[in-house]
DNA sequence: TGCATGAATGAAAACGTTTGCAGTTTGAGT
DNA sequence: ACTCAAACTGCAAACGTTTTCATTCATGCA
């Protein structure tokens, strides 16, 4: 039981008795050989267990066939799909793809978008806190890499995301039309997303265009989460809102639930909204409406992008299309108990 | 403008004056160079923005630094935080990793699985259908690349997992006690996840020894999607079960969607309950019941065990503690209309 | 003075490919 | 028989590192 490391392109030419330039080409440019010698070789690389060393090649050809994903986290399903739309459209390409997370930590941004950069990939798909002072998208600038953002909108670096501002105001359009007029907007930090904050100012600018009344706007420590005690005072306000708009599906799904173990029920009491359109709130009961964004699309999109960029082409930025999902959690007003039955001072 | 490509080593070493070798102590070795030549040379690499390259690296010392992982898809939040844990495990470790999705496509699989190896990954940590009869786990035991199984449990294979038998079992006790006994199994097919199966056999075995009536086992066509025609008809036989033990949380979750359309609710017609214990399920209203797995320790376990046997050290098979969890989803069933009242023919 | 010692560096050979160029063979056309 | 192209294959030099083995030089010590 002798161990035999994993052959080589030498070892296999050794064996069939030819050039292991020829042992190359069977697997590049199998049209170069002569048929009888192409199937010598494939013959005994099978045969031996031979599969060609992508470390040599990238080294040799200077193309790692590899690009880097960077994305906040995998825990919200939009940043998943759009990994695998990512994905898929690069192994179309012939690519693989290493992933990384940075928690929305702009310290683990930068080191992970450098772990990136020292394996070669050839190109980046990230999603970072604010493109305008993103430290990690000025090092990427500054190294000759090509980068799409994804979900971030920026006026100086190619991107693929939905038109924030505009989805969020009709949303807002939405829920006037269901009979809300006083909205709440619910979002994270504001600092850690420019998403969140374009989706705000889409609020406030449709909300002055239709005669709304300033929407109210609450912001929870963390993305994902919803505090208690903030969602407590919203609602206990003299003229409460009737319609809650949270800048993300996560923190739509977790507000209905810290509002529930308040007593109030969605969309019975309040309603409800979310940004997003991740699967799963289709599936809620009630189901959740939110402002679809095509997840899976703005990866592969993304990557087509990039993909292109790699070509010599030059990538646009790209705004896809948002759709509205009129989800069960949002009322109108007219079912809606006008002043909540449960919550008192 | 100058186009200047990424300057290597031997760069560096012209500027500063020294051979190559001393350039790559200087990353590698700092504590064998003279103070003042370490700080000249990280200061011109700084300078023109040098960062050693891995693939020259990985090429010379044979190590990628690179880890494999193969998951089914991470559209399940399950797997998601699977990748998280593994990642920040193989962080820790100074390691990348290489994410791919066979979408439970044992073709892709193969595919995926060989394209890790062919960049070299130096283990690889997956999930696949049933590992009894995994080609791709015969071509990885063949190559000499260390894996480690997540989820799947296997008598030839290390592997990371719960107990799914044991677990399975202990969510039928939990549903006995609430006085249920008319139980229903939902999987999708079975052939896809030994997981569904070795739950469904944990159901079975439990439900005898506690003197349960054979639960009736229900497949759906896909893993994750509820089909309305079965499911209708599972509800419509003489007895119909009280609760529905589904094998994991987003198939329960399809479940009670589809219940819901068919007018009955959850749990006021009948208990739902599902498995995996996603982070999402416990925010649902009314919260869903489901046996946890710590899905993030799952990956940065599996992980672990990967870099001991990187390490030589060979890693041993283990199951993690699973957790029953609750939820709203499951009610008494004294609470529970004793035949689902919106249910005919 | 001579010599061992240790510290700091360099020379050069790998690692597994790809690829431009040149060489050989073959067959066809004249 | 001679030329020429086409088809096939080989040579050898890269690609950017790491690492073994020497080499140099200063230092300490007898």
């Amino acid at each position: 039981m002798s161990f035999t490391p994993r052959p080589s392109l030498v070892q296999i030419a050794e064996q069939v008795g030819v050039s292991p330039a020829t042992v190359s080409r069977a697997f590049n440019r199998p049209e170069l050989l002569n048929d009888a010698t192409r199937e010598r070789i494939l013959a005994t690389a099978k045969r031996l267990g031979f599969r060609p060393n992508k470390v040599g090649s990238s080294l040799r050809s200077g193309s790692t066939k590899t690009l880097g994903l960077l994305l906040p986290t995998l825990a919200n399903p939009v940043f998943a799909a759009c990994f695998e739309g990512a994905e898929a459209r690069a192994l179309e390409a012939g690519y693989s793809v290493m992933l990384a997370t940075t928690g929305y930590d702009s310290q683990r941004e930068r080191t992970a978008a450098r772990s990136l950069l020292d394996h070669r990939v050839e190109g980046l798909i990230l999603t970072v806190s604010d493109p305008s002072t993103s430290a990690t998208l000025d090092e990427l600038t500054a190294s000759d890499v090509p980068f799409v953002l994804a979900y971030n909108e920026s006026d100086s670096h190619p991107f693929v995301s939905v038109d924030n501002h505009a989805a969020a105001g009709d949303m807002v359009e939405y829920l006037m039309a269901c009979g809300h007029r006083r909205l709440a907007m619910i979002s994270g930090p504001l600092d850690a997303s420019d998403r969140a904050l374009r989706r705000l100012e889409g609020v406030r600018d449709r909300a002055t265009r239709l005669d709304l009344p300033a929407p109210i706007h609450v912001s929870m420590p963390q993305h994902t989460a919803a505090d208690r005690g903030r969602l407590k005072s919203l609602m206990a306000s003299p003229k409460p809102p009737t319609a809650l708009f949270c800048s993300n599906d996560l923190l739509a799904t977790a507000v209905i639930a810290e509002l529930s173990s308040l007593g109030l029920r969605v969309p019975r009491d309040l309603s409800v909204c979310g940004f997003d359109g991740m699967a799963f709130g289709a599936l809620m009961v009630p189901s959740l409406a939110s402002v679809h964004q095509p997840s899976f699309e703005i990866g592969s999109q993304a990557c087509q992008e990039l993909l292109s960029a790699l070509g010599g082409e030059g990538s646009r930025s790209m705004r896809l299309p948002h759709r509205l999902f009129g989800g069960d959690t949002v009322a109108s007003l007219s079912h809606q108990a006008v002043q909540p039955s449960h919550c008192h001072s």
